[in-house]
DNA sequence: CGGCTGATGATCT
DNA sequence: GATCATCAGCCGG
């Protein structure tokens, strides 16, 4: 696993996502992420540990899931130490394949969290570990990734930490800043 | 098209 | 009561 957040939320592009559900598998890899750090306003964990952000307090590899604007569900891999708060935003899956209908055009981070039926029952899981959500690999290698700022925060705009398969046509944002 | 904004609810102060 | 890592729809050019 690599050291820190950035290297992770690198790392996890062109990764699979795998999610069992009791009547359907879904697979996705990953082709856009966004760092949150320690110390980093824009990061839930910067204000301390609480009830909703405790996961990104768990060894990094494990699930932080939370409702954005009471609507959307949000995926995040916590990405540091244990104690330490920090995670990486899953942004943009490309669909691989299914058992079920797997809508091709989800994108984005509230949306494709809809599509494979991630739910908050799913926070704190190990992610690294065969489970109803984990992350598999089937081989590929992302070769060009982008970079940009992160995208619909306030706090801490400046920092590029976004990033994504610059060749992937999932990719939900702009792709500016190689 | 690009920019703006209302909807919506869990969470924290 | 304020905040918010979103999204779809609406409006103007």
């Amino acid at each position: 696993m690599p050291r820190d957040t950035v290297r992770l939320a690198r790392y996890l592009l062109g990764k699979v996502l795998v999610r069992e559900t009791d009547s359907a598998i879904f697979l996705a890899r990953i082709v856009e992420t966004e760092g949150y750090l320690p110390g980093d306003a824009a990061c839930h964990a910067y204000r301390g540990i609480t009830r909703r952000n405790r996961s990104l307090f768990l060894r990094k590899g494990h699930a932080y899931v939370y409702i954005c604007y009471g609507i959307h569900t949000m995926l995040n891999v916590s990405s540091e130490a244990a104690g330490i708060g920090a995670g990486v935003l899953i942004r943009a899956l490309q669909p691989l394949g299914s058992t079920a209908k797997f809508n091709a055009t989800q994108r984005g981070p509230g949306r494709l969290t809809a599509a494979l039926k991630i739910d908050m029952v799913l926070d704190g899981i190990d992610l690294l570990v065969r489970g109803p959500l984990w992350l598999g690999s089937d081989g590929y290698r992302a070769t060009t990734i982008g970079n940009s700022l992160r995208i619909g925060i306030t706090k801490a705009a400046d920092l590029p930490l976004r990033f994504f398969i610059a060749d992937n046509p999932y990719v939900s944002g702009p792709r500016e800043r190689r």
